[in-house]
DNA sequence: CAGTTACGCTACGATGAAGTAGCGTAACTA
DNA sequence: TAGTTACGCTACTTCATCGTAGCGTAACTG
C-alpha cells in the first residue's frame, strides 16, 4: 500500500553482479563486492534476495547468452558462420566468459542448483551445433545413423577446449581446417595447415 | 644435530591433502581439513610447508598422473587403445579427477603458479596423443600437412567435453564411432551409431 | 497531506579459515 | 646418557564473508 521495491535498486545490484562475475569470477563474487559497486546497499540487497545465492543465481542466469544459429543451406556454410562469430569475439569477452564457466563449472559440483545453470550454459553452446547437424541430416548431407551427440561433442569439444583449457584462441583458418578436419576425416584431409 | 624432520609426517600430510582433493576438490581444501584427516597437527604442517598454498601445489603435483603411450603400429589402434584405458576407469576415479580438474581450472585464473600446474595437467592428456599423431605422421599414415595441435585438440576436445562438461562417460562403442568419425569423416562415415 | 515502508547507513554477531605462540613430551643424535 | 628439537595440543589473533538489527530519511500511495 505504500512504497514499493525500487526496480532501479534491483537492476543495479544485477548489473554489477554480472560485472563482477565477468571480472572475478564466482570465486570474486561477494555481496559486500555487489553492494560497492553497484551503489546499493548491502541490506537492501538482502531484501531483493534472501541471500547471495540467490543473486548469484540469478546474475548467472543473466550470463548465459543465446549463439546464433546460422542456417546458410549447407553444413559447411554453417560452421563456417559459426567459426565467424567465433572470431568476432573480443578478448576481453573470451576471458570474462572463461572466468565465469571456470567458476561455475566447479562450484556447480555438489551443488544441484548449480549443476543446473551450468548445464543450461553447456546446453547453449550445444543447441545451435545440434541445430546445424540436424539439418544437414534432413538434408542428406550427413547419413542418418551418425550420432547426433557425439557428433556435436566432435565439434564442440576442440574449440572448447583451446578457448578454455588452453586459454588460447583460434583464427579464422584454422577453424577452417578444424572444420575440413572434421567433415573430410583425418585420413582423407589436404589441409593446408602448418605442422 | 638433533631430531630431524618427520618423514611420516610429511607423508601422511601429503596423503590426506590428496584425498582430500580427491573428494571436495581444491575448494575443500584446507589446512585444518589435512590436518584432521591426516592425524597431523596442524602446526606441524606449517612447519613443513610455509602456507597452505605451498602444500596445494604439492599435492596437486601429485595428482598429475602419467596417461599410457599405447604404440601398436597403426593410428586406429593407437586411438582405441587410449579408448580401452579410458573405459577402464572407474566412475569413483572419473568423479575425483573432475574435481580436482574443476576446482585448479578455476583456480589457475590469476594464480600464475596453479596456472602451470592447471598447465601441466592439461599436458599430461595431450602429450600421449601427440604422440600417436607425430608416429602417424611419420608412417606416412597422416599427411605432414595436418596442423598436429588442431589434431590433438579434434581427438581429446570431445572426450573432455563429454566428461567434465557433460559429467557424463562413454562406452566403448562410442569411443570406436568417435575414432571413425574422426578418421573417416563425418561425411564419409558410415557408423554404426544411434540417431 | 498522512501513512506506510523501502532505502541507505552503521554496527553487530556468527562462522570459518589462515597463520602464530607457547608449552609439555618424546624422539632422535652425538 | 644428555642435549636438541620436532611433534601434538590448546589457544589465540586476524581477516573476510554472510547475514541481521536498528535508525533516520525520503519516496511513494491512497
Amino acid at each position: 500500500m505504500a512504497r514499493p521495491r525500487s526496480a532501479e535498486a534491483r537492476r543495479k545490484s544485477l548489473e554489477a553482479a554480472v560485472l563482477i562475475l565477468a571480472e572475478d569470477g564466482v570465486a570474486g563474487f561477494t555481496v559486500e563486492a555487489v553492494a560497492r559497486r553497484s551503489g546499493v546497499a548491502k541490506t537492501t540487497i538482502y531484501r531483493n534476495w534472501s541471500s547471495a545465492h540467490e543473486l548469484l543465481f540469478d546474475a548467472l542466469e543473466l550470463m548465459i547468452v543465446p549463439e546464433p544459429e546460422p542456417d546458410t543451406g549447407s553444413l559447411r556454410g554453417d560452421l563456417l558462420g559459426l567459426a565467424d562469430h567465433l572470431v568476432s569475439i573480443s578478448e576481453a569477452e573470451r576471458r570474462a566468459r572463461r572466468q565465469v564457466f571456470s567458476g561455475l563449472f566447479a562450484a556447480s559440483i555438489g551443488d544441484c542448483r548449480l549443476t543446473e545453470v551450468f548445464e543450461r550454459m553447456v546446453s547453449s553452446r550445444c543447441v545451435p551445433v545440434e541445430s546445424i547437424v540436424s539439418r544437414a541430416k534432413a538434408r542428406g548431407e550427413l547419413s542418418g545413423d551418425l550420432d547426433t551427440r557425439l557428433v556435436t561433442e566432435l565439434l564442440i569439444g576442440p574449440v572448447l577446449f583451446r578457448l578454455m583449457f588452453r586459454d588460447e584462441t583460434f583464427t579464422r583458418p584454422e577453424l577452417e581446417n578444424l572444420v575440413d578436419y572434421a567433415l573430410e576425416g583425418l585420413l582423407g584431409a589436404q589441409a593446408s595447415g602448418e605442422s
